[in-house]
DNA sequence: CATATTTCGTTTGTGTACAAATAGACTGTG
DNA sequence: CACAGTCTATTTGTACACAAACGAAATATG
């Protein structure tokens, strides 16, 4: 009896995730060549908000607050991000999208949403609500 | 009209997923904090294989080239697995895993299944079968 | 047989992702 | 007021993940 013949990666939820997401970024960097998946909803909670701390963003955002401060670098390197202390509270990194975050925010919006289509494609209506309820009682 | 005021990125294929991903990770480092879930997938298949080449294991377990060489380094440092350019065909490395790496394998493989267990703890037998067809068919 | 193409592995560079340690700023309580 | 505990951000180190470019080996094709 060896326990480990009944492990089977192809059925492991973790593996199969990981697969999924793989084709979802691939989908979504065919759309939106200009900027990863993470860049593009930290700057699509950024425009949501008006103004978040970089620690509000990672926590709405889902990110570490080292994988936040990589992402916000790269947006404010790019000029999408602006970032400056709060005087009422000198911890705190405020971050407001610039005009120019905000246009590129409005500019790919749509297609965002075309990659979440895209992704969802092999199934019907249905089922894509279905998943989407599955896997947020997930998290 | 601002197309981006339907975009929310809850309701993203894409987040969802990424954070039902995160949970995973953090359930599996739980249960099995002597390695990553991607050094378990490698080792797994090569212990279910016997044996395989670096490209091959890379195919069967949805890893890159580069990425799939540093896991298997990781491995190899470890003396889980050894490597051997094949003598029929020196463009390829040959991957077998080590007493070790089989002991390794052998006495995670139940935590492993229990890893998917409990990520799949929230939904029913019949929500977690539902869930495993609708990912599949998102790949 | 010669060479064009393909395959395999490596290297480099960029971008998440998280743990742990650190430092500075705030808050609450004595 | 002092200071213990908490919060925010940064830094460092490790580990995926992929693109692109490279060299060496094998294969196909003329």
């Amino acid at each position: 009896m060896d326990s480990s013949e009944n492990y089977v990666l192809e059925r492991q939820v973790g593996f199969v995730m990981r697969r999924a997401v793989q084709r979802h970024i691939a989908i979504f960097s065919a759309l939106i060549p200009e900027m990863t998946p993470t860049q593009f909803a930290a700057l699509a909670k950024l425009c949501e908000l008006g103004q978040a701390s970089q620690n509000e963003l990672g926590r709405l955002t889902s990110m570490d607050v080292a994988t936040v401060k990589g992402v916000v670098d790269r947006l404010r390197g790019r000029d999408l991000v602006t970032a400056a202390p709060l005087a009422s509270d000198k911890r705190r990194l405020m971050l407001t999208p610039t005009r120019k975050g905000r246009a590129l925010y409005r500019k790919y919006a749509p297609q965002a949403t075309e990659v979440t289509r895209q992704t969802l494609a092999p199934l019907d209506e249905e089922e894509q609500r279905q998943l989407l309820l599955l896997l947020e009682r997930l998290i």
